[in-house]
DNA sequence: TGTACATCAGTGAACGCGCGTTCACTGATGTAC
DNA sequence: TGTACATCAGTGAACGCGCGTTCACTGATGTAC
């Protein structure tokens, strides 16, 4: 039966929440249009009155579960000193608390191997939050002598994803641990103006 | 019927080979036994007299996978000056030629997420990948007085499989190739021992 | 070296299952008068 | 403001399809004598 506008509104949220959980715990292609539905207490027939198909909500998700991390690490930086910001950022992503969590945490490494198998629409879309992740970190990265933050960006990121990445991949503790550890350190030295130690999860 | 030694033999190390092919170009998921074996020129129903199932060939094709991207990057390495070692295995890896035939790159942009979800064989055989593709870049590495080889490769391969991760995600041709361009030149700076220009991908 | 038999690589049909998507239907909501 | 009707969010069965795996069978290879 129809449903009001205000609930509707909400029930899209829903799936679009729930679908960005699934994707990221699960993979995109692992994860069916029934699971995300049945997460969000609804049938799956009715996924096609908010979506017109699958990869629409892929966008969706992605631009949802990027906007959830954009804000963790504005949350981050906000508490911590003007010259220990890159710091902040890399001690809220490289955490282990977001190592063991990938349903509530950055779509880049979960998603990005997918994506560059996926549709156009996926994949411009998803090209679109790699640029603002880039750009939200230009703006955090000091200018120096030797580079520009706008390449200092592009090596950050990789190195976050990178790290993540292969973490999450790792199933030895103590490799993984180390990653993370070593990681956070080492583009905290390249990057930071003048680096703070801390080691604080993001959460 | 049956078939010689030597011919099953070959016949394994075809499927094996074909199962890596796929599995980097379109994913573990997406790769169906059945289009593995119609590439090397069988039927599915014989997958099974060489493989106990998926997941065992999975482990296979990954390790051959970093047998041979571990080869390519020797040849790039025996080439180069004892100093632009580092600068070899980064054109070698980030090269263009690399990002647009992922069916005969490195297992870890390609595989790593899909690994995180996978059986427990298959992780454990992965992560040996990891441990030796560190050990591969640590005996490269210089001995500096700030840090460990065995800490720099820790940040070196996630530079690495971060940068080509995103460089095929990205839809747009020119961030692509900035991200191979300029983290090829920041890792160079970050460890070689006198970093040398040069831009030739490894094929 | 030759023969008889066991082995087993490969075939192709079949299995149960889950997928994305469609569709007829229901009934509360939104809207035109 | 009240009424009559169109709209459409959500249900649940059904669709065609592809998946990983099993299995009876074939016939050349390997082996025991």
């Amino acid at each position: 039966m129809r449903r009001s506008k205000q609930e509707t509104e909400q029930t899209h949220a829903r799936i679009v929440e729930e679908g960005a959980r699934q994707f990221r715990a699960s993979g995109i292609k692992a994860t069916g249009i029934d699971d995300i539905m049945r997460q969000a207490g609804l049938t799956h027939g009715g996924f096609y009155s908010h979506f017109r198909n699958k990869d629409a909500l892929i966008v969706e998700a992605c631009a949802a579960g990027f906007a959830q991390t954009q804000h963790k690490l504005t949350n981050a930086v906000r508490t911590a000193p003007a010259t220990g910001q890159i710091q902040a950022i890399l001690n809220g992503y490289l955490s282990t608390s977001q190592r063991d969590h990938p349903e509530e945490s950055c779509v880049l490494p979960t998603l990005a191997a997918e994506v560059a198998h996926s549709s156009p629409e996926v994949r411009t879309s998803f090209t679109q939050i790699i640029q603002a992740f880039l750009e939200y970190l230009e703006a955090v990265l000091p200018v120096t002598a030797e580079t520009q933050p706008t390449d200092d960006a592009l090596a950050l990121l990789a190195g976050m994803v990178g790290t993540m990445l292969l973490a999450r991949a790792s199933d030895d503790a103590e490799l993984s641990e180390r990653l993370l550890r070593v990681n956070r350190a080492f583009y905290a030295r390249a990057f930071a103006p003048s680096p703070l130690s801390g080691e604080d999860g993001m959460v």
